[in-house]
DNA sequence: CGATAAATTCCAAATAATGGAACTACGTTT
DNA sequence: AAACGTAGTTCCATTATTTGGAATTTATCG
C-alpha cells in the first residue's frame, strides 16, 4: 500500500493516488497516459502498487467504461470517451469562451501565436491557442500540461498566487534544467514572481526551449482561487527582444480586459 | 436504485450507469457533460437516481480528482484534467496517426473538409478533421459525438458492421427526424447499409443538416471489432451532387489506403 | 431580519473492492 | 513434440469503501 501520511495534502501535480476507488482508477489512467508507448498489463502492474487481481479488474472496468481501450496486442490506450468529455469541457468552458475574442485580437495585433493557460498545481494546462498558419497540428497544445516554472504562461500565473500558495508550490516543484536560463530553485522562482508582479509581465527568455521567446501576463479571479495567463510566443529568429518588450503592454492590457469581462459576465447571477 | 435486469447488455450509447463505483462516477460526469448549462447540485440530484448524501460525496470526489470543477456560483463544469487526458488520448491514438497523412491528401484532392470518425455504439466520435481556412474554431468537431444513422461517416461505419451487430444497433437507435431525408426506421437503415456495402460509399444528402452534403467510406479492422469512416463534406451551394459523385472513388481509395496502412503497421509485432 | 431553500456533514448498515492463489493461454526453449 | 516460463485471467472469503437517511449549516429571497 502506498505510504500516505496523516497530513496527506496530496495536492495535485504529481500522480495523487488517493484512497477512494475513483482516485485509484484515475491513477491507473495516469499511468497509461504517461507511458511512452501503450503499456501492456505487466508494464502497468510494475508501475502500480496494486496486486494483479485488483489491477486487472480495475483495467477491465476502465475499458468497459470507455476510458481505456484494450488493443488487440494486449496494450492499453486512453479511450474515446475521454475525447467526448474533453470536447464538451472545452466548448463549454466559460473562461475560455470569454477570453477567446481577446486572444484573437491579441493575435491580430502581434501576428504571433497566442496562448491561454490555466494553473493546475505545478503545471499549466493550455486552454486555447490562436495562431496564423495552421502549420502545426490543430488540437496541438490544447490540453497539454507544461511545467509552470519555466514557461511564460506558467510564471505569470504563479506570480498571481497569494504569497503562501506561491511559496508552497515553489517548494513542491521538482526543477529540471532545460536550458541555461531555466530557473532551478524555489528562491529564484519567488524572486522572479516578485519581478513579474512589479512590472506586470512574465518573460520566457528561452528557459524551456531554446529558440522560443514569449511575453505573458497573469489573469486571476478576484479571490485568486483561479489563476491563469495569456502569452504571445514566437521563434527567436523572428521575434526580437525588442518586439517582446513592445508587446508587453498590449499583453497586459489584454489580460486586464479579460479580467474585466470575467468580472462582468461571471458576476453573482450572470 | 436503477432497475437493471439480468440480461443487462448496458451497451454504451446511452448513459450506462453500471453497478461499479467508477461507473456511477462516470454517470455523474455524463450528467454534467450533457447539461445545457452548468448544473447546480440540485439540478444534478434531480437527474440522478442517487440520494443526496451519496451524490454530494461523489461530486466532491470528482472535484478533488479534477474531473469536475466547482464554480463559485455552486455550479459544476467538467474539469481540466479531462482535457489533459484527451490531449494525450488524441496525440497518441495510433489509428489517427496512421490516418492523418491520408486525410491531408484527401483534403488536397477535394478542397473540402475531411473528417475521420469512429463508431462507438450508436454514435460516431470525430477523431480528426482537416479543413482549409480555419473559419470555425479549432478543436471544433474533434471529440464531438453525432448520431450514426444520419451522418455520412456514421452510416459508412455502420455498414461495415457484421449483420447481427448492425441489426442490434439499428434497433437500439432512437431515431429523430432532422430533415425530410432523415432515415427514421431500423429497416430503412439496414437497407441503406446494404446499398452502402454494394457501392462502397455512404452519402449524406442533407439528412442531418440542411445545406450539408457529404460522401463517406468505411474503414474497419480485419475482424471488424473496430469500425470507422472518413468523409468529405461541404455546403450544398458549393458542392454539387456531381462533385460528390466524382469524389466517391477517391474517398473509397483513401479509405482502403488507410486500411492497408493499418494492416501493415498494426500487425502482430509492429 | 426572518423564512425557505440549498448545500453540506455524519455514521451505522449495506455493498463493492480487495488480493492471494489457482488457472488458462501463449510463446519459447530443450 | 513436450516441457517450461511468462503473461493474462478468474475466483471468493475477507476487508474497506460506499451508501443514504436525517440532522446541521450555509446561502437566498421576500
Amino acid at each position: 500500500m502506498r505510504a500516505l501520511k496523516e497530513n496527506e495534502v496530496a495536492s495535485l501535480g504529481d500522480q495523487a493516488s488517493r484512497s477512494g476507488t475513483v482516485g485509484k482508477a484515475m491513477s491507473v489512467l495516469d499511468l497509461v497516459a504517461n507511458a511512452r508507448t501503450p503499456p501492456r498489463f505487466t508494464d502497468i502492474l510494475a508501475q502500480s502498487d496494486q496486486p494483479r487481481g485488483t489491477l486487472h479488474r480495475q483495467l477491465s472496468i476502465l475499458v468497459d467504461e470507455g476510458l481505456l481501450s484494450l488493443n488487440r496486442d494486449h496494450t492499453y490506450s486512453l479511450g474515446l470517451r475521454l475525447l467526448m468529455f474533453a470536447s464538451k469541457a472545452w466548448a463549454e468552458n466559460q473562461f475560455r469562451v470569454i477570453a477567446e475574442p481577446h486572444l484573437r485580437a491579441l493575435h491580430e495585433a502581434t501576428g504571433e501565436t497566442v496562448h491561454l493557460g490555466v494553473l493546475r498545481g505545478t503545471e499549466v494546462i493550455y486552454l486555447d491557442k490562436v495562431e496564423g498558419r495552421q502549420a502545426v497540428r490543430m488540437y496541438s497544445q490544447i490540453g497539454n500540461a507544461s511545467p509552470a516554472y519555466c514557461t511564460g504562461v506558467g510564471k505569470a500565473a504563479l506570480s498571481a498566487l497569494p504569497d503562501e500558495e506561491l511559496e508552497r508550490i515553489a517548494k513542491t516543484i521538482r526543477y529540471r534544467r532545460f536550458t541555461d536560463t531555466t530557473i532551478v530553485t524555489p528562491e529564484a522562482l519567488i524572486e522572479e514572481a516578485a519581478r513579474i508582479r512589479a512590472c506586470g509581465n512574465a518573460f520566457d527568455r528561452e528557459e524551456h526551449e531554446p529558440g522560443i521567446r514569449c511575453v505573458a501576463a497573469p489573469i486571476h479571479s478576484t479571490d485568486r482561487s483561479f489563476v491563469a495567463a495569456i502569452s504571445v510566443t514566437g521563434p527567436a529568429y523572428r521575434v526580437s527582444e525588442h518586439s517582446i518588450a513592445t508587446w508587453a503592454s498590449i499583453v497586459r492590457n489584454t489580460a486586464s480586459d479579460i479580467m474585466e469581462d470575467m468580472r462582468v459576465r461571471l458576476s453573482p447571477r450572470s
